[in-house]
DNA sequence: AGCCTTCCTGACCATACGGTCAAGAAATTT
DNA sequence: AAATTTCTTGACCGTATGGTCAGGAAGGCT
């Protein structure tokens, strides 16, 4: 009978609940992914009994595709607002420090997101086939009028747009192997690892065509 | 009563069907990760009945963990083959290479790997914390001579190892958005990002101290 | 062939898990 | 306060899953 399938329901309780019992469910799925994680966790987690959260939404599905199609939003908007301007340079490594950003202050939604790539994406492959995939065609044009246009140096747009997902991502997903490997010193790693990337790319970019 | 423990234990029968097991919950716990995989998926995959994969196996956690101990030897490797040599930014390249060729050839142990990682590497964070470290941490120092004899851009050297284990992996573990955003050009994605990467990174290790 | 060891499986067990439901407790409305 | 709606949960159900076991089949050795 789940009461509020869309966030903006109805009633303050619903409200409150709902929020909670995603919250919690983002923490056990992006934590052991989607056939790892169970009701009762989530329930535990929310402290909530578990009848009380199928109350709220059909199962265990729905909580995910929920938590996946939110997660989607967020994901693409770092991407969309690189826009054409007179200093490509910046702003690619502008598109980078968002997506770093967006690693140190959602990993969850990351980690959502990874596991469910990962496993072959079951549930989202259209979104990455569609919305996904052209709103990265869009953007590697983008990129490729730099190119052609001599403002940045000679690179494939797809694979740098990938170089940077990747990298960036990579301080959210293997966040455990980055803290086991750098040890004590981990405080600043997303600072560090903002000055790298930053110099990366840049050079990347402003590399002489020739070579 | 599981009788091949190690590989090399016996007959040839355990030996073809040890292998054989191996092979099959490599395909299975890579694609559904640990908990997201039964011993029933992996006996049909193996052409064999559950009794049986249980008889050369203790249980579900010794394979997974014989897996992943596995991998790991292979996956050091290309890290380890990288040495001193009087041309520091082919060395690296070099290495870029090797991992990336990784990603293409084993491709499910890449995915074992991530998807332990994402999950908190519950079975391997000792060996992150140990072998991992250290090994990363030598080879880190050997970049840092190399920065320091002016033979290379100025790098942070850990930071540099994870851009290179970021992007070459991510054409295993994400290879299903890889090749959803790449759509029907996706046959010769391997030797795109090998340009690519190479680009990078040279780019990366070649740039002016200044700026 | 006969004997011994290795290999294989149907049937079974205990637990875990997703999900349901009736009935009661809180809110909310009148 | 009574009536109505919303919220909550203990008990329960069917299935899936990891694992066991006794007994039989197959392989190897003399």
């Amino acid at each position: 009978m789940a009461r509020a399938a869309g966030t903006k329901g109805k009633t303050r309780i619903q409200q409150e609940k709902t929020n909670l019992i995603l919250d919690a469910a983002l923490n056990i799925f992006s934590t052991y992914g989607f056939r790892g994680s169970t009701i009762d966790q989530i329930a535990i987690e929310a402290g909530l009994s578990k009848p009380n959260i199928l109350y709220y939404f059909d199962g265990k599905e729905t909580i995910h595709s929920i938590l996946l199609s939110r997660l989607l939003d967020k994901w693409l908007e770092p991407l969309k607002r690189m826009q054409d301007s007179n200093d490509p340079v910046a702003e690619i490594c502008a598109y980078v420090t968002r997506k770093l950003e967006m690693a140190r202050d959602y990993p969850r939604e990351s980690r959502l997101f990874a596991n469910e790539i990962l496993q072959g994406a079951p549930r989202i492959i259209d979104e990455l086939s569609g919305p996904l995939r052209d709103l990265t065609q869009h953007k590697a044009d983008l990129i490729q009028t730099w190119v052609a246009e001599g403002k940045i140096a000679p690179v494939d747009p797809h694979h740098l747009i990938f170089s940077i997902w990747s990298t960036t991502q990579h301080y959210a997903d293997f966040d455990v192997q980055v803290k086991a490997v750098l040890d004590t010193k981990t405080h600043d790693r997303f600072e560090k690892a903002a000055q790298h990337l930053n110099k990366m790319f840049r050079a990347l970019l402003t590399t002489a065509p020739n070579s």
